[in-house]
DNA sequence: TCTGGGGTCCTAGGACCC
DNA sequence: TCTGGGGTCCTAGGACCC
């Protein structure tokens, strides 16, 4: 049977976490708004449309935003509520084609090429997932046609907002060469400056370089990456999105911080939120990787492989511990911690292949239990616990 | 303007082994 | 005796993405 030349769909709502505070509160459609850290250190994870016309964009520092848009509206981001939207959109989505590829929150690949014989064109596809997306969740949704996941990537991009753009077969070439090269996926601040260097700014003036040369100043694995990209050479398929390679929990303090104790009672109250999700995904980690950014922004990690796989809180904190003692932190303010558990592996596995820690295994299931039916912060570490009667006032100021 | 939080992947150097 | 070559693992840092 005849299959359609442009098969990959690339599915993006736009500025998601925008548009799902606009569907909870509708005083914010029309209106610069913005979703981001509500805090000193805050910064705009999501800027609408109108806000955008001003210049606010996505990483930027709330106090530049507010600056450049004095009407800004700034929402304090809710994750669960996103999750909750973003597995709706999925199901939209899956509705269409088993073939789906999430690859962040609010974007996805889709591969169409089952329902040739259900509509006429790719293009009444598209029309037909955005509507549902529209339909049953509420939110817009803009989506790129191509014959490849890169083009069709970039052809979503062009096609916002609220819009569809497809890439013929053949054509790709004449779409992608006048683009700049800081469109492609891989080319951050540092790769533009070295491409600059070598002349070069648009995708077409990329395909031109010698792979010697490109190789020499990226590196192999970005120099093939993008040689390639540049020829619209990509033949990744969809397909079903990989497991989790590693879960932390990081937190930027409002006021930067130096005390030895309070230093470790964050550590640990993240390692207590890691152990909370590894629980939640039933894996368990080989690498604990403690993360520290000091008040000169300069940041530095500290890692350590574990032979037996850890998930619980007292395994990931006497790690971490460790980490701490190695971090050279004395006498420095930190703005930064973090705690990240990575080689996860299925917790199922684990448990059958460790004997004898069977009786803190047990505790700590129980905590597990109890987690999942009153919620996360029902069963915590004494040791970040509210103590009554001490020094209240100083622990909420450092909240 | 003063720089979030969740991730993934790559590179390079040193240890270690044969 | 004064120096090999390849492979793998671990760690640290950095670029990048949304």
């Amino acid at each position: 049977m005849e299959q359609f030349a442009e098969p990959i769909f690339h599915v993006d709502m736009d500025s998601f976490f925008v548009e799902v505070e606009r569907l909870d509160d509708a005083a914010l459609i029309g209106k610069p708004v913005a979703v981001g850290g509500t805090g000193r250190r805050g910064v705009i994870a999501s800027a609408s449309y109108e806000a955008r016309a001003y210049g606010v964009r996505s990483a930027m520092p709330v106090g530049e935003a507010r600056r450049r848009c004095p009407d800004l509206v700034v929402v304090n981001s809710a994750h669960s509520r996103y999750g909750e939207i973003s597995r709706s959109v999925f199901e939209v989505m899956r509705s269409f084609t088993p073939i789906v590829e999430g690859i962040s929150i609010d974007e996805a690949f889709l591969d169409v090429s089952g329902l040739r014989r259900h509509y006429p064109s790719v293009e009444t596809i598209g029309a037909a997932i955005r509507s549902a997306i529209r339909d049953r969740v509420g939110i817009p949704a803009s989506v790129g046609i191509a014959t490849t996941k890169f083009v069709a990537k970039l052809a979503s991009k062009h096609a916002k907002p609220d819009g569809m753009l497809r890439i013929p077969a053949g054509t790709e070439l004449e779409f992608l060469h006048p683009l700049e090269v800081t469109e492609m996926w891989g080319v951050g601040e540092a790769t533009e400056r070295t491409l600059r260097d070598l002349g070069v700014r648009t995708i077409g003036d990329l395909a031109g370089v010698p792979f010697g040369l490109l190789e020499r100043r990226v590196g192999s694995a970005a120099a093939r990456h993008l040689a390639s990209l540049a020829r619209a050479e990509d033949p990744r398929p969809v397909e079903g999105g990989s497991p989790t390679r590693s879960i932390s929990s990081e937190g930027t303090f409002s006021v930067d911080i130096d005390d030895r104790d309070r230093i470790e009672r964050e550590v640990l109250r993240m390692c207590d939120q890691v152990a909370a999700r590894l629980a939640k995904a039933h894996v368990a980690g080989h690498v604990v990787t403690l993360k520290v950014r000091f008040s000169d922004f300069t940041t530095i990690t500290r890692s350590s492989r574990r032979a037996e796989a850890v998930s619980h809180t007292a395994e990931i904190w006497e790690t971490a511990g460790e980490l701490i003692g190695r971090a050279g932190i004395a006498g420095r303010s930190i703005r930064l911690l973090g705690i990240s558990v990575g080689d996860l592996v299925d917790a199922a596995a684990v448990r059958q292949l460790s004997f004898g820690h069977e009786r803190r295994d047990a505790a700590a299931e129980a905590v597990d239990e109890v987690r999942e039916r009153f919620g996360p912060g029902s069963v915590i570490p004494a040791r970040i616990a509210p103590q009554p009667g001490i020094d209240r006032s100083r622990r909420r100021a450092d909240s």
